[in-house]
DNA sequence: GCCGTTTTCGGCCCGACTGTTTTCAGTCG
């Protein structure tokens, strides 16, 4: 697969083009092909071959000719040029915060200075940067801040961590004068797998604004304020995350929930949607002219705009606003719809807590049933299990679930896929089991082709019932496979084997766009939080999110089948 | 460079905040 590199190419030009003044509008359609490329799922060599490249939205004629260009020469010719034209180091500039194309291109022509190192240097005695205009001693510290910034931090924070930080923020502005509703906005809202920055609003009159932006701002987690205006205010948090908060009135709390909550390109195609049908969206409302036609809540909006509610975890330009038009929006499920946890760990592997106290943690829920999954033998650092020890637990899980009336305890096992898609225990073990999922732990730098005829083959062993986060991905830590998600998906449906959304923010493995995927070509998914303790098991919530942004209904995912249903799912499976 | 419920040409989302600009450019979301 190309994708990323490709991506990566038009990105890049858009960045080479803006600093070199060029017309915003072809910039802005660079950039869109950078995105569409980075999300699409299928291989952009396959999609050239079949001659689809210009059925993607945003590639025309000249992209796909460059496009095509890259494939047969493993370059872009005008993207060589632009590289000859800009010195790369003044593009690597564009990554620190507040300094933009403008800034990058005077430094480079008035100031002479062509890398980071440079500038560094430049900022630390400003007189060096007297030729460049609009560069004060002010600007200059804020730069070399960004600059540390970026050298401490690894970027974007998982959605757990920012979940966490999000709310002691809301407590903080809810407890300000004035304040009569906080809500969070942003990639947070959307449920996005890594997080840029905390986004938050709160509703309350114009006279309380400044007070509640000075609460914001004096929040504990609160390290440095970037800015405190009238309505709106900036924070570093502890831990380099940055947050805004936007003081709004009751009458625009909507407007501005959706426009704060983005994405970006939704917010763009919307305002496009609107105009079309001459009106005019802002954070403030929906307008005809200059009279307010919506505002207050963001069904209003919608409806305004002749579109039903779309969830903000659809909000993704990918399709939503068409689906919402035609009334073909999926019927997503929620946190509610989930009755059992098919995959946790106990203390007989590297679980935390007790067969006994994961039951009652997951009685305590409400779950209608449960799958014991602990490791198997070849994970020896999480003490995986032999047969032997195996056959122990499932002895004593037979016994207490006979005990437990109102939950539904099933015996299981997180059993290796090794790297030529054999598992770690052979099928008369795993026979004797109530469901077994198949996950890899090792060899996950294979390449795309390798690890998907791995995965098919897991999919095809008759004992498996489910492959568990089956790129391997760590956010932030480690990419994973580079699985063809269409094929892998393809084989889970015809041998009815339920593919996992792992719900810990570490891994939320199947990610959205494969969720997608796998919707699409008829798959089963399953959403489990592989708990290693009774605390994890709360973290459910991030893999319905990620989920409702694959735009999976309840229909298919498995955990959400009542016992009854879930029992007749496993008898038709063997 | 892309695109079409007004268009194959002429549009392309829009407002807040900061710093250094004395009237606004640049950046961000």
């Amino acid at each position: 697969m190309k994708n990323r590199e490709l991506a990566d190419v038009f990105s890049q030009m858009a960045d080479l083009m803006e600093i070199l003044d060029e017309d915003p509008f072809r910039v802005a359609s660079y950039r869109k092909v950078g995105r569409v490329l980075e999300e699409l799922t299928d291989a952009i060599e396959d999609i050239a071959a079949a001659g689809r490249l210009e059925t993607l939205g945003g590639i025309g004629k000249s992209t796909a000719a460059k496009i095509a260009q890259f494939l047969a020469t493993g370059r872009v010719q005008a993207h060589q040029e632009l590289l000859g034209k800009v010195p790369s180091g003044v593009a690597a500039m564009l990554e620190i915060p507040g300094l933009g194309p403008k800034t990058a291109a005077k430094l480079w022509r008035q100031g002479g200075i062509t890398t980071v190192e440079q500038l560094k240097i430049a900022l630390a005695s400003p007189e060096k940067l007297a030729g460049v205009p609009g560069m004060g001693a002010k600007k200059a510290r804020q730069l070399l801040e960004s600059m540390a910034f970026l050298d401490r931090s690894a970027g974007r924070a998982l959605l757990g961590e920012a979940s966490a930080l999000a709310e002691s923020l809301v407590q903080a502005i809810e407890a300000a004068k004035g304040a009569q509703r906080v809500v969070i906005a942003g990639s947070l809202r959307r449920g996005k797998e890594t997080i840029g920055d905390i986004d938050l609003l709160c509703q309350a009159p114009a006279k309380a604004a400044g007070g509640i932006i000075q609460a914001f701002t004096r929040a504990p987690a609160v390290r440095r304020v970037l800015a405190a205006g009238e309505t709106k205010g900036s924070v570093t948090l502890e831990g380099g995350m940055q947050a805004d908060l936007r003081v709004v009135d009751k009458k625009s709390l909507g407007a501005a929930w959706m426009y704060f909550t983005g994405s970006k390109d939704h917010n763009v195609a919307l305002r496009d949607w609107a105009l079309r049908k001459k009106l005019k969206l802002n954070e403030y409302g929906l307008f005809r002219g200059r009279r307010a036609v919506a505002g207050a809540s963001e069904d209003e909006v919608y409806a305004a705009l002749g579109l039903k509610f779309i969830a903000p975890e659809l909000r993704e330009d990918r399709g939503e606003i068409a689906a919402a038009a035609e009334g073909k929006l999926p019927r997503l499920l929620s946190p509610k719809d989930i009755r059992g946890d098919m995959h946790m760990h106990t203390t007989a592997s590297d679980g935390r807590n007790s067969l006994e106290e994961m039951i009652e943690a997951c009685r305590a829920r409400g779950y209608a049933y449960m799958v014991i999954a602990d490791h198997s033998q070849s994970q020896v650092q999480a003490r995986g299990l032999d047969a032997k020890r195996l056959r122990q637990q499932v002895q004593v899980i037979r016994r207490l679930a006979a005990a437990c009336k109102d939950i539904w305890v099933m015996t299981g096992i997180e059993v290796d896929i090794f790297k030529d898609g054999s598992l770690d225990f052979p099928p008369d073990v795993l026979a004797e089991l109530d469901f077994v999922t198949a996950s890899p732990h090792s060899a996950l730098s294979q390449d795309s082709a390798g690890a998907t005829r791995r995965l098919i083959r897991a999919i095809e062993h008759p004992c498996v019932h489910c492959i568990g986060h089956p790129s391997g991905r760590l956010l932030n830590a480690r990419p994973g496979m580079e699985l063809d998600i269409q094929a892998v998906a393809e084989a889970a449906a015809a041998n009815r084997v339920a593919l996992e959304i792992n719900a810990d923010p570490h891994r939320l493995d199947l990610r959205d766009l494969h969720v997608r995927a796998a919707v699409e070509a008829g798959a089963t998914l399953v959403i489990n939080t592989d708990s290693h303790s009774v605390d994890s098991l709360l973290l459910m919530r991030y893999g319905v999110m990620t989920a409702r942004r694959g735009w999976a209904e309840p229909k298919d995912v498995l955990n959400t089948c009542t016992g009854a249903e879930l029992k007749k799912w496993l008898a038709k499976r063997r």
